[in-house]
DNA sequence: CTAACATATGAATACATATTCATATGTAGA
DNA sequence: TCTACATATGAATATGTATTCATATGTTAG
């Protein structure tokens, strides 16, 4: 309603269908943590990081072999994946294993490569 | 190999381990484009237009009722999708009417919402 | 304790991108 | 033709963020 009510007035707007997708939009809350995951997996290095987690459990210094990239990049980009909770860690010793905190992340993979492959 | 080979070399580096993830990498193309699909699904004005469109067929001006935003925003975000072959257009006169060109994406919002829905 | 190693993190930088504003394009009707 | 409307787009701006570098933290071994 309101400030985005008052243009294209007469002939484009239909109220009944603006009216009924309106009454079906997912709350703000959902809007917010859906953009915040997907935008964790919008980037080349995390794609990498998670696709090499979802073989198996590695350590950081592996996992930033395995992506060819440093190590103070990868720590960063774990930090990222931690915090939405799409990784989680164990530790022993001096060293860090990471593995996939949820396994759902597999199955948008999935899906996105079903899209990408037409 | 080569330039991430040559720190963290004794006592964490498990050869076999990397050799094996790095033998089940997605290629470079792979990852490039789904990085794109998920960048294009990180953003919240997006993620509104695409739940809309998924429940019906919207002309522009509709769209941006719905989603509560200008009608430069949503052909700025619209042109984006469309470039991703997210959604597809259909011109009836002056308006112009978008779908969604991929049901996929449809499974891809609701494994989203199964993660964040624990 | 000290030294070496694995990881984390703060700061700086460079680049991308979401949004706004103004304006252009294209279409229908008078 | 001219006007009104629906949509698209270029430019400008502001904000976000990926990456690098230097350094800090924490752990094990000696």
């Amino acid at each position: 309603m309101s400030e985005f009510m008052d243009r294209c007035a007469v002939e484009c707007f239909h109220p009944e269908t603006v009216g009924r997708v309106k009454g079906n939009r997912l709350s703000e809350e959902e809007v917010r943590k859906l953009s915040e995951i997907f935008k964790a997996l919008g980037d080349e290095t995390r794609i990498k990081l998670l696709h090499a987690l979802s073989q198996e459990e590695l350590c950081v210094c592996d996992l930033s072999k395995v992506v060819e990239m440093s190590q103070s990049l990868v720590s960063h980009q774990l930090r990222v994946l931690r915090n939405l909770r799409l990784v989680k860690y164990r530790k022993e010793g001096k060293m860090v294993y990471y593995s996939l905190d949820d396994e759902h992340i597999i199955n948008l993979f999935t899906q996105g490569l079903a899209h990408i492959r037409h």
